[in-house]
DNA sequence: CCTTTTCTTAACTAACTAGTCAACTACTTG
DNA sequence: CAAGTAGTTGACTAGTTAGTTAAGAAAAGG
């Protein structure tokens, strides 16, 4: 079937990696080409255009690092409020490590991506919208578990969601903004008191 | 002492309405000069770039639109827990307008331009900074006011008021995302919860 | 090994963008 | 009203940017 290439898959990786440390505006079709080392002829192969590539970036992120990692962290087989600590410290963890790699707290390239955009490029957000509402369930699920078990007060758990996104994705703005990884220690303990979550209480066992 | 204008300002105006409908990064001088009536030489009279602009034209904002707002709105003749759900009420009513009046949920400009220029452009973060520090004492008397009110569970202020700032630039920027304002409605809940407010065991007097 | 398909490349255009400048205009004050 | 000061203008340059194209190179299949 003729030459093979992983130029596209460069591409992606290229645009993902500048988008980040940049930011969408500010990255032209020129830098993601040098940085994918590939010309700009083969970008035109392959893409319309810099949504259209950032689009096919995104949808990579969430399928090649992000699904994969929410499925593992946010496994059934963990008690509903544990998946949710665990996955806040690693939101930690990556923000820490690209603040010692590049000196710089990337934030989440999702949100950041989607707000700047969003009034702007209709392909993008609505894939920056899609990729939200995916992740969201995730938080759901913890939410709606976590009532069963009654581990959390009563709510609605599509509001709870909602809330929840808000303050992860505002904590983790603030984190880029200010360049300070270290704010988002505080996010488990955060989360925990937004969900109502009676852990103290079951911390002083009834007598 | 020659000739007067207001080039400058109209310049000011028109850099922060473009940032905030659109980004930092899609906006040209050129487009801030034609919005604003200017030419580009006038442009360069008054200012050094557009990162240069931006700074004055968050200034400005702060000055002229926030700082009068949150004087008003958080005066201390008010309840520490009515400032608060009364400005949050205010953040809807500004979004709802927006969405109304352009068809888009334009989100806070502070936000927007902090997240997309902060690994960028050095001085417009440090700006978005400052009025973000500034902001953040508001919502830091408010959490301390209440506190020794005892309307709110014991807490270390500061720790709260990252919080509450998290929580609140995450909705409203999940506003812009979503383009939908109908989320902040749930603001005022959602904040009152985090700051663990004594309101609902008060509705219910102890017999 | 030859043909078809898939991908690559360098050179190109046209439009846009930031930034400059010298001549000009309008205002103020002594 | 003279003369300096503050602001305006349009035409200019030089560099960047998105997007095109025609010719060619590498792989696969028959």
């Amino acid at each position: 079937m003729g030459r093979t290439s992983d130029a596209d898959e460069r591409l992606k990786d290229a645009a993902l990696a500048l988008m980040w440390e940049e930011s969408y505006g500010s990255v032209t079709i020129d830098n993601i080409c040098s940085r994918a080392e590939v010309k700009k002829g083969s970008f035109y192969y392959f893409f319309d255009s810099k949504a259209d590539l950032a689009v096919a970036a995104l949808e990579k992120m969430w399928e090649t690092e992000w699904k994969p990692n929410l499925d593992r962290i946010f496994s059934s087989s963990v008690e509903p409020l544990t998946r949710l600590t665990t996955y806040l410290e690693t939101v930690y963890q990556s923000q820490a490590e690209s603040k010692a790699r590049l000196g710089k707290v990337l934030g989440c390239p999702l949100c950041s991506v989607g707000c700047e955009v969003s009034t702007q490029e209709v392909d993008v957000s609505a894939k920056v919208r899609l990729i939200l509402a995916r992740k969201r369930r995730y938080y759901e699920s913890v939410i709606r578990d976590a009532l069963a078990e009654g581990s959390i007060e009563p709510c609605d758990p599509a509001h709870k969601a909602d809330a929840l996104v808000g303050l992860i994705q505002g904590i983790v703005t603030q984190a880029r903004i200010m360049n300070d990884a270290e704010i988002l220690r505080d996010l488990p303990s955060m989360s925990l008191e937004l969900l109502r979550a009676k852990q103290p209480a079951a911390a002083q066992p009834v007598p």
